[in-house]
DNA sequence: TTGTATGCGTTATCAC
DNA sequence: GTGATAACGCATACAA
């Protein structure tokens, strides 16, 4: 009786390829194939296959798939922080796009630590998945170890540093600060103060912060950078920071914070303490949180390509992978654009 | 000469168990016991397996482990959308606690989408993942079916629904429907409206209509429910159901939102239409979202537990993987409450 | 505490 | 276009 199923040790009765191929009379490879190139089993067959499988219910174990073939339909992703309001565009957009050509995200977070990332990293690994992404440049070296020798595409995002070697998808934040202290001066502001990330780990928003130290040097004007108590709550943060430099001499006449979070913060402390904004003081974020546009005064900020990113990294991957016609040439370096969001408190 | 390694087909030249094994002397099985049950393994060779896996970097294959125990130390999540405000904190609380243990996070989003939600769960179980977390209680029949062979334990989030099988970890949304419509009522408010979300698939929210409507009748009060065009962006949403509203009579002298983005869209409609808020409306949300307190008027909401559903979620995964020590009794359970916090808007 | 034999479900290889 | 066979790297079962 070929209907007595001999106890397994595991999958115990488990629907599996050769399951499939018997019921449908045909060799367990061609089952395989009628999954991954169904263009080279013939169409009866593929009916044949297509109705057993709808019978069975039968589910492709992509564990072994991927152990067979050393690469599995697995994506790895590591952000600083999940529920941040900005990464989560870019993961929503990642994840969408891959699980839209059959790949799935494996996600984690950093807490912008470069410990984490790199443990992070090391459990993807061991899903052999078919590329890695993780954020901005900076990792520890295990980590860059561990990614030169993978042999897999790695691809950087809400960076761009054109000198390294990894595919990196997102933008100059040295740029975002020269921008910042650029519009603000065009604006007629001529005391103009940085606020720090309270995030120690938080490298990028530093960058943001040189590029507004060199604009302003070449502008001629100081700068002043205050730098909020270390791991303090963001809105905290921006309250410290607006409360320290309104008491400083000269004061400021505009702001640039190192996030929205900070510069909500800010703003509120500000006006509870009767400063009037944009009037005393201008306040710039950055992120384009989706509360901006709802404060009173609304924040201008600097809002990043969060989603694109995201798409784009995922286009990049399918593409090196195979999966996606490639877009144009292969692009090494694909440099996205923030853009200066004015609203009212600039 | 050992060291000739043959010429592999896939992953040629990979530093294995086996060769972990050799360089150190023992048998692979014992490797593969200092990473799963250290304990059972003498001091002496500890060390000497360390040492091994330290110089060559060793990283365990996963999928490899997955296969031969048809258990993948791995863990599928849907959730709505992974950008929106509320679950972002869900993830972010389960992923980091799942980590915490060695278990990945594969994450897909639905958009409350039934057939969207089936398509991840199917291609997850192709994972074999330890266990799968879903949101709420709405599921396709395939995905049902699915779920009940699949013989791993299966968590619904975001909801509580008592006569269910799977074990659940939420609240009751009609409870919030309840203690929205008593909170206005309590407050003295009587023309009390509850606005829908615009997002068709948002089935939680129509219990929170539901729980609204039964209270407002059991106050003897008319109740008043405006849907707001489906998949319209939930600020115009919000804006269309508070201008909708306004020009009614009777005018409502309270709002309930089915969340907080359609309550801010409202809110500030209101305003705009110069409206005072809450003197000549009240304005109640669900969420708590981030900009919630920062509104003008801040907005009074009702605040589910995000965090500790993610964070409890993958306590009970571990439990009944018997990776974490169970918490009292097994609780098939988890009730979690949802608290008023009242700002300026009512 | 340690080791041997075997199989997990799929895909790469090569032959037809 | 189709199939037989041998890996892939690890953990289970059982023995020592």
């Amino acid at each position: 009786m070929s209907e007595e199923k001999p106890r397994k040790r595991r999958g115990a009765g488990r629907v599996t390829l050769n399951t499939v191929a018997r019921q449908a009379e045909v060799s367990a490879i061609t089952v395989s194939r009628y999954f991954n190139q169904p263009e080279q089993v013939s169409p009866e067959r593929r009916e044949r296959i297509a109705a057993v499988v709808a019978e069975l219910g039968y589910v492709p174990n992509l564990v072994a798939g991927g152990l067979a073939s050393a690469r599995g339909k697995i994506v790895g992703m590591v952000i600083p922080n999940i529920s941040g309001p900005i990464f989560a565009n870019t993961i929503q957009g990642f994840s969408d796009t891959l699980s839209r050509h059959g790949y799935q995200l494996l996600l984690a977070s950093s807490y912008f630590s470069a410990e984490q990332e790199e443990s992070a990293v090391r459990a993807f690994l061991g899903w052999s998945p078919a590329a890695l992404v993780l954020t901005s440049h900076f990792h520890s070296a295990a980590t860059e170890k561990m990614i030169a020798e993978a042999d897999i595409p790695v691809i950087e995002t809400w960076d761009y540093q054109p000198e390294r070697e990894p595919l990196q998808i997102g933008f100059s934040h040295i740029e975002v600060g020269v921008a910042a202290a650029r519009y603000l001066h065009g604006k007629g502001y001529r005391r103009i103060a940085f606020v720090q990330n309270s995030a120690p780990g938080d490298f990028s928003a530093l960058e943001r912060r040189d590029g507004y130290l060199a604009t302003l040097r070449e502008l001629g004007l100081k700068p002043r950078v205050f730098a909020p108590d270390a791991d303090r709550p963001p809105f905290e943060a921006g309250k410290q920071a607006m409360e320290a430099l309104m008491n400083a001499s000269p004061r400021p006449d505009a702001i640039i914070f190192a996030n929205d979070n900070l510069a909500a913060g800010g703003l509120l402390a500000g006006q509870r303490a009767g400063i009037k904004i944009p009037e005393d003081c201008a306040v710039l974020g950055f992120g384009d949180y989706p509360f901006a546009e709802m404060l009173l005064p609304s924040l201008s900020t600097i809002k990043p390509p969060a989603l694109e990113i995201g798409v784009l990294a995922a286009k990049r991957v399918l593409e090196s992978l195979g999966v996606l016609a490639v877009e144009n040439e292969v692009q090494r370096l694909n440099l996205l654009e923030c853009r200066v969001i004015e609203r009212e408190s600039t």
